[in-house]
DNA sequence: CGATTGACCGTTTTAGTCATTTGGTCATTT
DNA sequence: AAATGACCAAATGACTAAAACGGTCAATCG
């Protein structure tokens, strides 16, 4: 049997787009980095988005992997979502095409590398959505919108593992995990 | 008393700001829309930053200005909260300065236009802060890092108000109203 | 004969250029 | 003394020739 010329290719472009970004990656690069002929790639993928929307499946669908080795059923809801964020940031951390991608929308504002994200993000929401109504069906949390709570909890771990340390020193993971729990879980209301 | 020439600038480049933003507004412009020449300018700010810095601190101050109108003490933290978080809203969406700097910042990345919106944002934060340390100390809401609280609330409401209708049909006042107060009032712990 | 290839094509991006415009100065005017 | 606009060095952006791009396909390979 032959060498799997697809798998070559999808590693190929894997590594490039995680390296230089949608932009800043060629058909020619993944082509010399898969050691493929060019038009070979295009036996599999037909264009440039299809190949990336390949990639991007492969990474989302690894970090729903990821995410489900480390929830436990048994254990308290905050203490499986503080677990899955930071799984998460690891993993994106680790992960460099998702930095890239934040870069390079910033930078040069590349629609498909927006599309990216965007799609990573719902996913994550999706995610999260799960572990929600799960949550509310086991009485844990109130009731209320699954979908509407998984963007507010992904919005605000973003705002204080993201956006707080554009103007003020990082917090740590345990102090992002204390503060998720004291604004969402119990609330600013005097007991 | 012969005409007041710094108001005229002051006018002219808030004018000039607001319609064509940081970059899109020249010296030139500013001395023919106030009818003054050039080097009147320079008389009053030593340069393109400090005019600039002067139309924010007006502008910020005017912001404070309309907040402070709509907080009544003797109202309920939360309801304050919705009001002055609903007028700022709708002033940022009002002046067009504002809008016009964040279109600059999206679409050409201006550093002086970034600084600006980051100075709004500063100025709400640090107000927030002051009523959330107020509501600390009438035992309205729980003791908290009055700071990081209006950070978070901040976030909230613009995840609520402008990263949500990104992909969803936008949520009208009293929804995001109703969305602050369940989840940081109330919080997600079952009664 | 089907799978693979890279030379090739029309288009887009890039780098280099230079005339124009800009923020800022200052000698002159009011 | 206050105000001005001609003036200057520096920054900008319109222009273009050259390079690089995504995608195709006739020739080649196994």
């Amino acid at each position: 049997m032959s060498i799997d010329r697809r798998r070559l290719i999808i590693d190929a472009a894997a590594k490039s787009f995680a390296l230089f970004g949608y932009k800043g990656t060629t058909m020619d690069q993944v082509a010399k980095i898969a050691n493929v002929g060019k038009g070979t790639i295009y036996t599999f993928f037909s264009n440039k988005e299809e190949l990336f929307q390949e990639i991007m499946n492969r990474l989302i669908g690894e970090m729903k992997r990821v995410a489900e080795e480390v929830v436990d059923p048994g254990r308290k809801f905050f203490d499986n979502l503080n677990l899955v964020l930071d799984q998460l940031l690891d993993f994106r951390e680790e992960h460099e095409l998702a930095i890239k991608l934040s870069q390079e929308v910033k930078e040069i504002g590349t629609q498909m590398a927006q599309d990216g994200i965007y799609q990573i993000e719902k996913a994550v929401v999706g995610y999260i959505q799960q572990q929600v109504q799960a949550a509310v069906d086991k009485g844990e949390i109130k009731p209320c919108d699954p979908k509407m709570t998984a963007f507010v909890m992904l919005k605000l771990f973003m705002a204080l593992t993201a956006d707080w340390k554009k103007s003020h020193p990082p917090l740590d993971k345990t102090r992002v995990a204390e503060l998720l729990r004291f604004y969402l879980q119990e609330g600013l209301a005097p007991d």
